[in-house]
DNA sequence: GCGCTGACAAAAA
DNA sequence: TTTTTTGCCAGCG
């Protein structure tokens, strides 16, 4: 798989999300492939602004927001997740049980 | 070409 | 439970 072709199918995945729900890192690399590209998945993310693509609805594997340089702003990730009805753990992170969305189990 | 870093994650301790 | 180890690989200096 082409590193081009992969950054397409991430920015794919990412942009079928609704709202309201979440994926995980890991979880898209498993789809491409392996769990092994969730690294590559968080690149390619990084190398993905200005594509209009809803980013912040992509956490890691704990449910935790992304660093807050990432969207330059501190509480900017969570504010646009709750606005979209995601459910929060009372520490700050995802809650991953009601908000992961899972496309093979609709 | 080499080594380090990172929007990660599962397993082990 | 939290911390450490290990695996993977694209970018960058």
């Amino acid at each position: 798989m082409d590193k081009h072709e992969f950054y397409e199918k991430v920015y794919k995945i990412v942009a079928t999300i609704p709202e309201g729900k979440v994926m995980t890192y890991g979880l898209i690399g498993f789809i491409l492939g392996s769990r092994y590209y969730a690294r590559r998945v968080g690149k390619a993310l990084s190398n993905a602004h200005g594509r209009g693509l809803p980013c912040h609805r992509v956490v890691n594997s704990k449910g935790e927001l992304a660093p807050a340089h990432v969207f330059g702003g501190k509480g900017k990730q969570y504010r646009l997740l709750k606005e979209e009805g995601v459910f929060f753990k009372p520490n700050g992170c995802v809650d991953l049980k009601r908000s992961l969305w899972r496309p093979w189990e609709i």
